[in-house]
DNA sequence: TCCGGTTATAAACGACTGTTTCAAACGTAG
DNA sequence: CTACGTTTGAAACAGTCGTTTATAACCGGA
C-alpha cells in the first residue's frame, strides 16, 4: 500500500527536521523534498502543517503513555495498598521514556520534541498535549504525592516541574552540550549515561529541605 | 536626538515580542508597526534581523556580566585564599541575575530570552553568546570547582548544566506554569518566590551522592 | 540661508511560505 | 476490462518574509 508508505515517510522525515530546527524553521517543501514525496501530500494526508506537527507528537506520546500506564498498573498491583517509594516512581518513569525509542526512532528526537513543545510558545501544541496526555501526568503526580507526604502540595508541584526542566532541558539540548563535554573531558556521553547521572540528582532535589519561609514585609 | 529614540523603541518592542513568540515567529513588520517605526529602520540601524536579535541579547547580558564580574571580585576579595562556599556562589549568581531588571525591562523577558537561546537551534546565537560571554561562565565554574573538590570534573560539568536547565526552564516557562499553579493551589507565585524555592533544591542537587558506576558490558 | 551628512519614509524586490486546484495515475471491486 | 474511489503530480495561488532602493525630511555648522 503506497499510502501508508507516503505517510510514514513524511512523518519520519518531519520528526527529524523538526527536532533539528524547530517547527517554524522547517518548511513543508524541505520535508517533502527530503522525503521524496509530493508537496501536496502533506495537506492531503494531514490537512495542515499544524496537524502534521501533532501527528509527529502522537507517534511518540501514544506509545509512551501506553507503556507508562501499564507500568504504573504493574507497580500498583505489586505494592497493593503500600506506598510506592519515590525512587521507584522516578525509575519507572525513566524506564518508560527509555523504552519508547525501541518502537520509534530515537530518544534524542523524542526529547527535542518535548523541549520544543515547552519552549515554543505554539499555543495549539501545549493545549493539544495537555488535553491528550494530561491524565497520565495527573496519575503520576498523585502517586508522587503519596510517596512524599511531608511535602506541601505547592512545593511538590514546583519541584516536579523543576525536575522536568532539568531532564527535558538537558536531554533536548544534548547535542550542543555533548560537543563541549567531549572537547573538555574527552568523554563521549550517551543518553543512558546522562540518565545514570540524573538519577541521584533528581532524587536529592526532590528530597531537599523545605525552603525558608518568605521574608515578612 | 531622534535616532536613539528609534533604536531603543525597536529594542524595547523586539525584546517583548521575541520573548513572547520566539524569533522566527516574530516578523520585522510586527516589530516596526508595534514600535511605530518605519520597516526599513531595523536594517538601517542594525543591519539585519540577526544583528537585531544579538543586540537584544547584549542589552541584557552586558549589564548582567558586568554586575556578575563585580560581585565575584568582591567575593574573592572578601574570602582571600579561602574557598568560597557553594551556597555563597549560587546565591551571588542568583542575586546578579535578579539585579538585571533593575536597569532593564523584566526578569521574565530575560529568562525567556535565555531559554530561547538554548532551545532554538539558531546556530549563530549560541556561537555569539559563547564567544561574547563565555569568560564569565568559565570564571564561575572554576570557583565552583574549588567549592566542590569531591566532584569529578565531568560530574560537576553535567550537574551545573542540570541546574541551569532547572532554572532557565522553570523561569522561562513561568507564565504557563503559574496559571496551573494558581488554579490548583490558589497561590500567586512571584519570581522571587520561585528563586526561594529553587535554592534548597539546587544546593541539594549539586551535593547529591555520586551516581553508580556505569554497568559493565 | 544654504549645505551635507544623518535619519525617516514609502515602495518595490525576489524569494519563500502554507494551501489549493485539477488533471493524471493508480489499485481494486464488479 | 471497465468503472470508481484513492492517491499522486505539477502548477499556480495569495500572502508574508527580510532586504534594498530611491526619495524626502531633518538638523546643526558655515
Amino acid at each position: 500500500m503506497a499510502q501508508t508508505d507516503t505517510v510514514t515517510r513524511i512523518l519520519d522525515t518531519a520528526e527529524v527536521l523538526f527536532a533539528e530546527r524547530g517547527f517554524a524553521e522547517t518548511s513543508l517543501r524541505t520535508i517533502t523534498s527530503k522525503a521524496r514525496v509530493n508537496l501536496a501530500a502533506v495537506n492531503y494526508h494531514f490537512g495542515s502543517k499544524k496537524s502534521l506537527i501533532q501527528a509527529v507528537f502522537s507517534r511518540y506520546l501514544d506509545p509512551f503513555t501506553t507503556r507508562f500506564h501499564r507500568a504504573l498498573d504493574e507497580l500498583q498491583a505489586r505494592y497493593g495498598d503500600e506506598v510506592i517509594p519515590l525512587e521507584v516512581l522516578l525509575e519507572t518513569m525513566a524506564r518508560s521514556v527509555l523504552e519508547v525509542p525501541a518502537e520509534r526512532n530515537s530518544l534524542k528526537v523524542f526529547m527535542r520534541l518535548l523541549g520544543l513543545a515547552y519552549s515554543q510558545a505554539q499555543g495549539h501544541l501545549r493545549r493539544y498535549i495537555q488535553e491528550e496526555y494530561g491524565s497520565v501526568f495527573a496519575r503520576f503526580t498523585e502517586l508522587v504525592r503519596q510517596a512524599t507526604p511531608e511535602l506541601p502540595d505547592a512545593e511538590r508541584f514546583w519541584r516536579l516541574h523543576f525536575m522536568l526542566g532539568t531532564v527535558i532541558f538537558t536531554l533536548s539540548g544534548l547535542d550542543a552540550l555533548r560537543d563541549i563535554a567531549e572537547k573538555d573531558y574527552g568523554e563521549h556521553v550517551t543518553v543512558r549515561d546522562l540518565i545514570r547521572r540524573l538519577r541521584p540528582v533528581v532524587v536529592s532535589a526532590m528530597q531537599a529541605p523545605l525552603p525558608a519561609p518568605p521574608p515578612r514585609e
